[in-house]
DNA sequence: GTCCGGACGCTTGTATACTAGTATTTCTCG
DNA sequence: CGAGAAATACTAGTATACAAGCGTCCGGAC
């Protein structure tokens, strides 16, 4: 494992890498922050300053950076003089998460229900179709990708911008559980459907119907839990 | 403005700057933190990295570290090349905080409710006393740590430890408000009544007469934005 | 053969030197 | 005297050097 680390969506910090300008520390803790969902970094793996920073072409300085915001979302684990390991998946953590998110979106669900007009029903119109399409094709990238987009769109019909962000940054050890178990071809045609049934009550300006069936679709991610565990025991905490 | 910086609770750094121990950025993103909150360092002022070492004891990189969290929690702004800020107090901000409050909060004290034990409650019996007693010093300050842990404790109790951390980071811009408005003596009491109106639902397991209560508890504090933004309009963003 | 000890190599944390970009100030020219 | 341009004094971002703690491994003594 000395090869360059391969950065989704193309090797591109040539230009933020330049002193002098952006700091790329931001977009070194997203490619971190993905490989480690993804599992590429696996649960326990070891994490060097130093390596990551060969292998990403920068010092270890912005290197640090973002493993200081990594270790904020506790998906790693500093250990001063000892080393930095990525997290093994903590079924508390997932819980607490799994709560965060619960909370923002179904609060924001409901005046999302209240609030909506026809322009942003359109776009959700279409990112709805985008998923169908992306299930036909099997392609998990990037229906996960979409399925991120659908939900912050629920969460910004809010008027409150500031949370998707928070909720993105709990949504994380949720998106690693699912990572794992996004192996079913049914179970992604299952949550499309749950996805537009969210919507078709947000459209319809019913908030008691949107947040019931996106609670309900919330929790379905974490019934996973017993069996991802049974199969990847290594990627979970000792307790 | 060149002296060092009078670091509440006593300037014991000395410890922890010591090279090859625990990391001393947590400590100084705390300080920080509390003196925006307390606007000793007043919204609009210009954060010299190299000062703020000298002024701390450190050198920049540990003061880059809390800086970046500082930014991450949207309470100051840097600029490249530029400067640092600290943010001015933006309504929007304020706004969504008051959402993600509100929901972390809300949802977690329906289950404290559920989960409540004896032991629990006399813990916050007795944190209720020592707010009165605070109050009868007009003591401020005290009374602030004292309305944190209240909050804390009922959120820890929905057995979900991670929700306090996020839930901080959001009420931070709250209390940034707050301890402007805090200057009238009876709305410290009234206050008082409320979290004891929370508390004694929770201790009554009625997790919807809990949510009512602290949610208009929590929203009075949003209805005096208006008043302080005439009192320090130089506080606030432009806009 | 076993156990203890020291040296070495690793880690993260901190300090400092350097780069490039921005704003201001000052000097020169019209 | 005014206006423009160059020089200067800052800024944050990055790279690198140094400090100090921890674990391992190897060698020697018993």
């Amino acid at each position: 494992m000395a090869e360059p680390i391969p950065i989704r969506g193309g090797d591109a910090p040539e230009e933020s890498r330049r002193p002098g300008r952006k700091s790329s520390g931001p977009y070194l803790y997203a490619a971190l922050r993905d490989l480690i969902v993804r599992a590429e970094l696996p649960p326990g793996e070891r994490l060097s300053e130093t390596e990551l920073g060969d292998r990403l072409g920068v010092s270890r300085t912005p290197v640090r950076e973002a493993l200081g915001r990594l270790r904020d979302d506790r998906l790693v684990e500093v250990r001063p003089q000892i080393g930095t390991f990525v997290a093994r998946i903590s079924p508390a953590a997932v819980s607490d998460a799994q709560f965060i998110r619960e909370s923002l979106e179904c609060t924001a669900v409901r005046v999302s229900a209240e609030l909506a007009d026809e322009e942003s029903m359109a776009q959700i119109e279409e990112n709805l179709r985008a998923q169908e399409r992306a299930v036909g094709r099997t392609d998990i990238d990037s229906w996960q990708l979409l399925d991120d987009t659908f939900h912050r769109h629920l969460c910004d019909l809010s008027g409150h911008p500031a949370v998707w962000p928070v909720n993105e940054r709990a949504k994380t050890h949720i998106n690693r559980l699912r990572r794992l178990s996004l192996t079913m071809p049914d179970y992604l045609s299952t949550m499309v459907d749950a996805h537009r049934a969210v919507a078709d009550a947000v459209g319809a300006h019913d908030p008691d119907s949107a947040e019931a069936v996106l609670r309900e679709h919330l929790r379905a991610v974490l019934r996973e839990v017993p069996r991802i565990r049974e199969q990847h025991p290594d990627y979970f905490e000792e307790p």
